[in-house]
DNA sequence: CTGAAAGCGCTTACAG
DNA sequence: CTGAAAGCGCTTACAG
């Protein structure tokens, strides 16, 4: 082209019709011919012509991008984000390529200031939120959110505020699931890892499953068998120390997460204790790694693709200025060999 | 602001300066006085104004924006990318925010036309490559970047072509450590599972490595104990397989990745061989599953911080129109349980 | 150090 | 179905 980049001034001169049917017949307007539009379009490809989508996000005020904002707790001194997440990404990126939609992704600290640079930069038309699934913590930055018009959809348990902004797993039946596992392979004293109050949703309705089962069973819940963890393989280690040491009897862990069932099997073996033998572990989630430890991780599966899909497609209804309706994906036991009993 | 968006033109009005200069103040020019800056800013805060990146970017031609572009086995039926590249993708994305440039990220395939689409349309303003290593594969896209005059950098072995684009871990002293090490534990009859061909560069270096140890210690390579198998614990298992079924004898194993050596380790297992009893085993990369399977995996560290800002890094400077240099940086041993003859 | 003006490359009323 | 014109909100010569 000589001087400078191609622009669709020199497609339309090529094609010999204006800017703006070039402008129409890239992006397939019905009011372009189809003759017209094939001309352009061949002319385009000839070219090796791109739109810019700069000007074109300047002009029409959208960026046809999506902000995935993944939550990284600052304590972390490795950096880790849960593993569950990251898969979760890779579903995103491609159900929003699927719809023409670029993903930009940040690794966010709570202290940062994200809660305004995204959508009123014009760098995103909306944002996804994965691992803020404390909402007591976030309540600041959500309400923000929600002050500014962003459009914004989260990755969890429902919670106050977030009709129509949440994409999560039926925790509490997923819950009832494992334990109902493990109940059925003859386990009577099953300990909870995680934590179960109003700062861990997801968890808290896990554990409720975890009554639920017991409760169908007859059997009482015993409060000495829960014990606090967080997402993360030294916290099931830690849990494991401490349930230890208090001698109550056990022969079960139902573990809140995958990361704290890892932690806790590895754990228990350093302790000599065998898994499955003697003592039955399930996780939640089905992240990548739980099919290659020894034993292999029974789990609660959330389908991080399905997941990933509904997120998209919820947040481009909300853009498209919909409502939208949150949605609760179900769970899915994947059994393996650690609560034993199984022959695969 | 009554009407629209909060403007440039809003704050210059509040300001009592011209909007030229507001966009002088908030990029922190040295053409503006300290005081008018300072105003400008306050005002620019309390108005909650941010700047469109859009508008910025259309007339500076500048994005500040990374694309990162994972590659995606279109065989693999999971979808799942080497977690290794993704946790170096957190990584990416805070050196690149500390630099304050965004990152779009997206999932690529082979067959996707992915060399056009970011610089020409003004998405980004260079790309990250990783998961490239075969360079064979890529030979076509990638001289296509280079005549589009692209921006980009590629994570892997440095390879013809590719002066100053490549960041990278020294893959021959990588394989000489690992081998040595299972050498120093008295093991003799060490297995390579992975290919050596060209076709993928890191992995015939660490081969390589794996030789100049063994000819260190005046042991013949034996080419029988060389096993192909590519990034996935399916075919660390199935290289097992047909380890086992050669009747070959060997006591220790040198898997090119962690993924292979994890499905090699449960492969060896079900086969009813202990780790490190009767197989010493030995990874590549210190993926985060490394430390979670049992025995924990003995590898070697790539470290994906250091990765993520050195590639950030060249990619700027080539940005900025300087040549750059390709790195190498240095493999570290990670001692765990998988070799045995440690304690820790 | 500051301002007036041009212009980046599109999309979108508006008119026909 | 098509075109001429305006304008999105910035950054950047240019002039002072």
């Amino acid at each position: 082209m000589g001087s400078g980049k191609t622009t669709s001034f020199h497609i339309a001169l090529m094609a010999g019709v204006s800017q703006a049917t070039v402008s129409r017949a890239l992006r397939d307007s019905p009011l372009v011919s189809e003759a017209t539009r094939e001309k352009v379009k061949q002319i385009a490809r000839d070219l090796n012509y791109q739109v810019d989508r700069s000007a074109a996000g300047l002009r029409s005020g959208q960026t046809r991008t999506l902000a995935t904002l993944l939550f990284e707790d600052e304590t972390a001194t490795d950096n880790s984000v849960n593993p569950y997440f990251l898969s979760m990404l890779g579903h995103i990126t491609r159900a929003a390529a699927r719809r023409d939609y670029d993903v930009l992704v940040a690794f966010q600290q709570l202290s940062e200031n994200w809660h305004q640079h995204y959508e009123i930069s014009n760098r995103a038309d909306g944002i996804i939120l994965l691992g803020y699934g404390n909402y007591v913590s976030f309540e600041d930055k959500l309400d923000r959110l929600r002050r500014d018009d962003a459009h914004f959809v989260v990755w969890g348990a429902s919670g106050p505020g977030l009709d129509g902004r949440t994409v999560g797993c039926e925790n509490r039946l997923g819950g009832e699931i494992a334990t109902r596992h493990l109940l059925s392979l003859g386990r009577k004293r099953i300990a909870f890892f995680g934590e179960k109050d109003e700062r861990c949703p997801e968890f808290r309705d896990r554990y409720a499953g975890y009554e639920d089962a017991l409760a169908a069973k007859g059997i009482e819940v015993d409060p000495d068998l829960q014990f606090d963890a967080r997402g993360k393989e030294s916290l099931g280690a830690a849990a494991v120390e401490r349930l230890l040491a208090s001698g109550t009897r056990f022969d079960a862990i139902f573990a809140a997460s995958d990361l704290i069932a890892i932690g806790t099997i590895a754990a228990l073996r350093e302790a000599g204790l065998s898994v499955p033998g003697d003592v039955a572990v399930v996780g939640y989630d089905d992240i990548h790694a739980a099919s290659c430890i020894t034993p292999a991780l029974t789990t609660v599966r959330q389908d991080p693709r399905a997941a990933a899909g509904a997120l998209v497609d919820l947040l481009l209804t909300r853009i498209a200025g919909g409502k939208g309706d949150s949605r609760q994906l179900p769970p899915q036991l994947v059994v393996r060999n650690s609560c034993g009993g199984v022959k695969i």
